[in-house]
RNA sequence: GCCAAGGUGGCAGAGUCCGGCCGAACGCAGCGGCCUGCAGAGCCGCCCAUCGCCGGUUCAAAUCCGGCCCUUGGCUCCA
């Protein structure tokens, strides 16, 4: 049995072959550093963590890359807000992105390259277009000439005679083709350009499009074009052809359309060659998505739900499915995370008791275990069709349950293969935390520690000093460091 | 208008590629029983589905073909 991927390239469900034998190249389209990240890019990240694993659980030795679009007239409407120009918001959100990631348990990316570090590679590769004629410049910006290109179109099946014009009234005139697209554009951002995304404790736009970065290039001051990093850093660290392209599914056309054509004509092979789309999480009906201020962060789905719920939620549907973010959803995702996280805890316990013996064999819970195992390797291999995969974990903790309720005497060897089922597939595999404590536990420990910490800070500022080392005598006893600094107390757990 | 993906029980959501094992999975909610000092967890069972509509192909269609209706995404920054 082998790895099925429905190729939005093709629109049919194809045998996975990676280019090498044992190695995949993985790319992902990050985020636009920008806002906040929400529960739909979380899905998606989550989806593509999934990928991975399911790869190293194949044995594939996976390189994922995954960039972080750091120059964007949208990262410039924040100026004011959260840093003082552009790379300073830039590399807030990277930041937060990042602790995002972490608190999500994904697996880290071999890169994660940033726009403005690969200025050199994306102008070079403008040159590559503008030299084998796919490109030409106007005004100091070069745009993408698509009638040049005769498998324009390929992925998205948009037709270019019937696609409306993009960008404003100027660069319209400066195009020869109203589906041109711009590889790099001339000066700075205009207000006028970061106008409409900019909020309300936001810097002047005038003042916030000074602090907007530019590049030399062969054709002046400029910036690059809104697709062509991609091509550039995917082709810069993963090579001209790759492996999986795994992007959200509003960004089909035109982004994933035009790094086609860009990557294609530049290099002359071909770019990637399997492309997976994520679905968009829906808020009543309505797509998720930052500029409609229906969105719920990241970081607060996961101080609300914890990660176990919130990733049993994303691989509850299939990862090209539009899913429903609701109170409901969420709801039944908490109790399918604990009514599996309990089946993996009686197995444990069943296990390790004395209760448990090697000769005591129930065939029931053992054909369970063995059948968990290839459903659920067919279910990923099918498609990576995480919900039939997810129901094949939970049959496993019916079954184990089952043998726990029926008998006195355990089936040691079938509850350690359970436990291993559990681990491997439910652990590794989805990225679930079995065994240690829990989001929720951890965060009440936390808020906990906070409240001691809140009433040796009263303490302190009413001079009782010795009640005050007190407490932090008492945390530490608990095995809980407290230091003062700079910026009020910070502890660690030991 | 054009492109793409969907429309399956009260909710949510697999199955559609390769027609029969789908008399429709897993789960949530609801109901009954077991267990139980109570509750919870768990186990067993049940309830709710003319699989968007109409027509066609076939011994056989949720699955294939044609038409229509509706939803979502894209055509503008977007996971």
């Amino acid at each position: 049995m082998t790895l099925q991927v429905t190729n939005t390239l093709t629109g049919e469900r194809e045998a996975f072959e990676p280019v090498t034998d044992d190695e995949v190249l993985l790319y992902l389209c990050g985020l636009t550093t920008s806002d906040p990240a929400h529960v739909g890019h979380a899905r998606t990240w989550t989806h593509t963590d999934v990928i991975h694993r399911w790869l190293d659980y194949l044995g594939y030795d996976v390189r994922h890359v995954e960039n972080f679009t750091d120059v964007n007239e949208k990262i410039v409407a924040r100026v004011g807000e959260v840093g003082d120009d552009e790379a300073d918001v830039a590399r807030h959100y990277t930041q937060s992105f990042i602790e995002d990631m972490r608190a999500l348990n994904l697996k880290r990316a071999d890169v994660y390259p940033r726009v403005s570090e690969h200025i050199d590679e994306i102008i070079a590769m403008v040159e590559t277009l503008v030299d084998a004629g796919y490109a030409y410049e106007s005004n100091g910006s070069v745009y993408f000439d698509v009638s040049a290109d005769d498998d324009y179109g390929k992925l998205s099946n948009q037709d270019i005679e019937d696609s409306e014009a993009q960008g404003d009234e100027d660069e319209r005139a400066e195009k020869r083709n109203p589906a041109d697209f711009a590889l790099w554009k001339a000066g700075g951002v205009a207000p006028e350009d970061i106008e409409e995304h900019r909020h309300d404790d936001a810097a002047p736009a005038e003042e916030a499009a000074e602090t907007a970065q530019t590049w030399d290039s062969p054709w002046g001051e400029g910036r690059p074009g809104w697709h062509i990093e991609c091509s550039a850093m995917s082709t810069t660290h993963l090579g001209d052809t790759f492996d999986i392209h795994v992007a959200g599914s509003d960004l089909v056309f035109p982004h994933n359309e035009n790094e086609i054509a860009q990557s294609e004509c530049a290099t002359g092979q071909e770019f990637a060659n399997y492309w997976l789309h994520t679905g968009m999480v829906q808020v009543e009906d309505e797509k998720m998505s930052s500029s409609l201020q229906n969105f719920t962060s990241a970081r607060a789905a996961i101080d609300e739900f914890g990660v176990d719920v919130l990733r049993t939620f994303f691989v509850s549907t299939v990862y090209s499915a539009d899913p429903t973010f609701s109170e409901e959803t969420l709801a039944e995702a908490e109790e399918r995370w604990e009514r599996l996280e309990r089946g993996y805890e009686r197995a444990v316990e069943a296990a390790d008791g004395v209760d448990a013996y090697a000769t005591e064999p129930d065939s029931a819970l053992r054909e369970a275990v063995d059948v968990t195992r290839t459903d659920f390797e067919a279910a990923m291999n099918d498609d990576l069709n995480t919900r039939e995969a997810m129901a094949a974990l939970l049959d496993l903790a019916s079954a184990v349950n089952a043998h726990v309720d029926e008998r006195d005497r355990y089936d040691f060897p079938a509850l350690k293969r359970a436990v291993d089922a559990f681990e491997e597939l439910g652990g590794d595999v989805f990225g679930l935390s079995f065994g240690g404590p829990d989001g929720g536990e951890v965060r009440v420990a936390e808020d906990l520690v906070e409240l001691v910490l809140d009433l040796r800070a009263e303490e302190r500022e009413a001079g009782n000093y010795e009640r005050a080392d007190e407490l932090r005598d008492a945390l530490d006893d608990l095995g809980i460091e407290v230091e003062d600094s700079d910026d009020g107390p910070t502890y660690r757990f030991e």
